[in-house]
DNA sequence: AGCACGCCGACT
DNA sequence: GTCGGCGTGCTC
């Protein structure tokens, strides 16, 4: 075993430390170590083991070595790497987020007096005059303590505190005049979590039972003869009646790994009958199993990706390959969940925001361990850790929510085609509006394109008409949120019984408050964001009511409504712009009779609102949905006939160059809600820009001809995908400073001139100011990513040198808001 | 990121 | 004269 070892560790810092390796350490890449640092103790990862001793420095041995299997393949290691190299970031901090488990880590912190500190005990207790401005309380408190580690051994610091209620203030004093010491301990936790089972033993003799004896019996007996002992609390709160049982013999208790019940829906194992276009797909995804390939699986919504995402995944489970599905952050509906249950059974894990971090790690060892080949779940589900990896599928690879928004600040589904790479698999994207990244990739030949253009069962495409929201107003005369179309539609809707869906992409009442007399707009304190007005709830449970107010969709500020103007005192405030609640409230008055739901992140809050409000949909229960594009994302409900699109083209007018992919996307998207049952569907759009070729390729289903237009125009700009583009931002409390900053980076850029490389700044971001922080920008626009990589480099370099603090600079490489 | 060391204002 | 405020700087 060589004498060092290179380990990363989970600190902000873009670099390994050295540690020695004692004679008897087994370490290979990928094995977890603690090791001191500082004056406490971390668990970091063995990147490397080296016989070259470093100069400048002292190291310090590994205190152990926590793994005999190294934690994290060669794979996962490469892809870390891979991560850190091109997003920039920290490899203690790529890993961190690879890892579920790292607070499966728990980390103790101990007391130990000093010999200074005995010194201080015994004058006290000598009585002599102790100058201190401590209070008596304090005084009493820290005597408390010492008198506690004076005992000898050292003390943990929950017991410390339980025992003499000292304050961690108090405790940091002590160790600043060096009376007693501070260590932390890092042990790993046993991961693997146990449910103890009570099982009922065959026992012909019936001796005389209690009555709760008797009860915990027929509740064994009713539920098959067992049960997790934590249910059997509530027929009998009391333990020992079951210790009873046990003693006589008639019960036994076992420890059993936790199992899982995925889901609460049962669902029918489907039988899926693909149809023609399905079934090329799939053979041409199964043929390139066992070689790296690349797929777009481009298919109009509603033409059945699902089924040969599932599909594919039972092939390369038949085949003893694992396989990973990633769907965007809304997209794994407790439908979806229950169709995978049903399919796949125990051998697939999903893995959702709703997970505890004890369940997260525990999927993530069923899947190391090879009990879940089939993983299911959102950005970091392209971490985990399955054997013989096979297949990688991403679902709405267009999606957004597959960039991570902060550090490590990578996109999946470009991970994900590395991965594919690393393991030679193929890697399959799927969308009905695919990225322009990935469409020029096909066209390229990099890409291999899998067409699905028509919708199974052949239902026609919904018809879309647009409505002119200027000639509206010319017409009418007046500024209404809904026009004369979208209303007559969705009575007849929902008086033939249907159902309507209307996307208000805003949430909240209304998001600009304005004053009439001066002009003054709402800011929020912290941020510079108008502030969102948000009408009392009627909610006779008093879950969200909190009255009328004024949020920040930001940072989360909140205050009440002002009556006058803060700036002028005028009376004259006035509402602009409908969010989602105000088209609820219009809607009810428009639709006395309908029965209207809501849909945004105000009433979905936990994973059981979004479960609720669709098996409303779904019953019926509702027939007219209002939402924000949180509705647009994959729920399949039949009933649906008609869906209206309101104000989502705001962002057209906006100095954005990703605004009519967007657009697009989420036009196209929310149409597919339409007819996906037999009925046809029909689709309203308002829109300010009738004419633009984003809502025109959309009203016509023509992705071809907008994808032809914005490349056209992406090229000519040199914007993705025509040469890659990092954002730089440099923030700061104080504007001056951050303002000082970019300009010196600017500088730089400037003069050096980087080859290869256009940059666009520095200027204030498009958001100056979010929680009290100021935000500059410096957007770099490059021919290819090593330019650009290299770049940001030297540019990191320039900061470090020029004394900017990195913590205050943000890179984000790819950058899909230039926010 | 923590968490130390280090130099300036309000108290005995 | 001290305590303790939090501004720089380092961590193998």
């Amino acid at each position: 075993m060589p004498a060092y070892c290179e380990v990363a560790l989970p600190v902000p810092l873009d670099r390994t430390f050295t540690y020695a390796l004692s004679p008897g350490d087994q370490v290979q890449r990928g094995t977890r170590v603690i090791v001191p640092f500082r004056n406490e103790k971390l668990i970091g990862f063995v990147l490397e083991t080296t016989n070259k001793a470093p100069e400048d420095y002292e190291v310090k041995p590994i205190d152990s070595v926590l793994d005999t299997e190294p934690l994290l393949s060669p794979e996962l290691l490469d892809l870390a790497a891979w991560i850190a190299q091109y997003y920039l970031a920290p490899i203690g901090e790529v890993l961190r987020t690879m890892l579920p488990n790292m607070a499966e880590v728990r980390r103790t912190v101990y007391y130990r007096i000093t010999d200074l500190g005995r010194d201080a005990l015994a004058a006290a207790l000598d009585g002599s005059p102790r100058r201190s401005k401590l209070s008596a309380e304090d005084q009493d408190i820290e005597h408390k303590v010492l008198t506690r580690l004076a005992e000898g051994e050292p003390v943990k610091l929950s017991k410390l505190r339980t025992a003499t209620a000292a304050s961690l203030a108090l405790l940091a004093s002590l160790v600043r005049r060096k009376w007693i010491t501070r260590e932390t301990t890092a042990v790993e936790q046993d991961s693997r979590r146990c449910e103890r089972y009570a099982v009922l033993l065959p026992e012909t003799r019936l001796p005389n039972l209690t009555e709760r004896q008797q009860a915990i019996l027929a509740e064994l007996a009713a539920a098959g003869g067992e049960l997790p002992i934590a249910a059997l609390r509530q027929v009998c709160p009391t333990p020992s009646t079951l210790q009873t049982l046990v003693r006589r013999g008639l019960v036994r208790i076992d420890e059993r790994p936790t199992t899982y019940a995925l889901t609460a829906f049962a669902q029918d194992k489907q039988n899926h009958v693909l149809n023609e276009q399905q079934l090329d797909a799939l053979a041409s995804i199964t043929a390139a199993l066992g070689r790296f390939q690349p797929f777009l699986l481009h298919g109009v919504t509603g033409s059945g990706k699902t089924a040969v995402y599932l599909a594919a995944m039972q092939q390369a489970l038949d085949r003893n390959l694992g396989a990973i599905l990633l769907v965007p952050e809304i997209g794994l509906t407790p439908a979806a969940a229950a169709q995978l249950d049903a399919t796949f059974g125990t051998r697939v894990a999903i893995l959702h925001s709703g997970l505890t971090p004890a369940e997260r790690s525990e999927h993530w060892h069923r899947i190391r361990r090879g009990d879940a080949p089939i993983v299911v779940g959102t950005r970091s589900a392209i971490f985990a850790p399955v054997p013989n990896l096979g297949l990688i599928l991403v679902d709405e690879e267009h999606d957004q929510s597959y960039k991570q928004e902060e550090t490590p600040r990578y996109n999946a589904r470009d991970t994900a085609v590395l991965r594919a790479k690393l393991r030679s698999a193929p890697i399959v994207l799927g969308s009905a509006t695919p990225s322009l990244e990935t469409w020029q990739n096909c066209e390229s030949g990099k890409y291999q394109r899998l067409t699905m253009a028509t919708r199974v069962n052949n239902r026609p495409l919904p018809t879309i008409e647009l409505v002119d929201m200027r000639v509206e107003f010319q017409q009418t005369g007046k500024e209404q949120l809904f026009s004369r179309l979208l209303i007559q539609e969705a009575q007849a809707t929902l008086d033939r019984g249907e159902q309507a869906v209307i996307l208000l992409n805003r949430r909240g009442y209304s998001f600009v408050v304005m004053c009439r007399a001066c002009g003054e707009k709402l800011e929020c304190q912290n941020c510079a964001i108008s502030l969102t007005h948000h009408k009392p709830v009627d909610d006779p449970a008093g879950i969200a009511s909190s009255g009328q107010r004024l949020e920040c969709h930001y940072c989360g500020y909140r205050r009440t409504v002002p009556a006058r103007c803060p700036k002028c005192d005028s009376e004259h405030l006035y509402y602009l712009g409908a969010g989602s609640q105000q088209g609820e409230e219009r809607l009810q008055e428009i639709f006395p009779n309908a029965r209207i739901g809501r849909m945004d992140r105000d009433t979905i809050r936990g994973r059981h609102d979004m479960e609720r409000l669709l098996a409303r949909l779904h019953s019926g229960d509702i027939n007219l949905l209002v939402g924000t594009q949180m509705i647009a994302k994959g729920h399949d409900v039949h009933g649906v006939t008609l869906v209206g699109v309101v104000g989502c083209d705001h962002s057209l007018s906006m100095p954005d160059f990703r605004a009519a992919e967007r657009v697009f996307q989420l036009m196209t998207q929310v149409s597919g809600r339409a007819g996906r049952g037999t009925l046809p569907g029909k689709v309203v759009v308002q829109t300010y820009y009738p004419d633009h070729y984003a809502i025109q390729a959309a009203q016509t289903h023509d992705y071809t001809t907008f994808v032809a237009r914005e490349l056209k125009y992406r090229r000519w700009m040199h914007y993705p995908p025509f040469g890659v583009l990092a954002n730089l931002l440099i923030h700061s409390r104080r504007m001056e400073e951050a303002a000082g900053w970019a300009a010196i980076l600017g500088k730089w850029f400037q003069q050096t001139n980087p080859e290869g490389v256009r940059v666009l700044g520095p200027c204030t971001a498009p958001i100056a100011r979010i929680k009290d922080t100021w935000r500059f920008h410096l957007v770099l626009k490059a021919i290819s990513r090593r330019a650009l990589n290299s770049t940001l480099r030297a540019a990191l370099a320039h900061a470090e040198q020029a004394g900017i603090p990195r913590r205050n600079l943000i890179v984000d490489v790819d950058a899909l808001r230039l926010m």
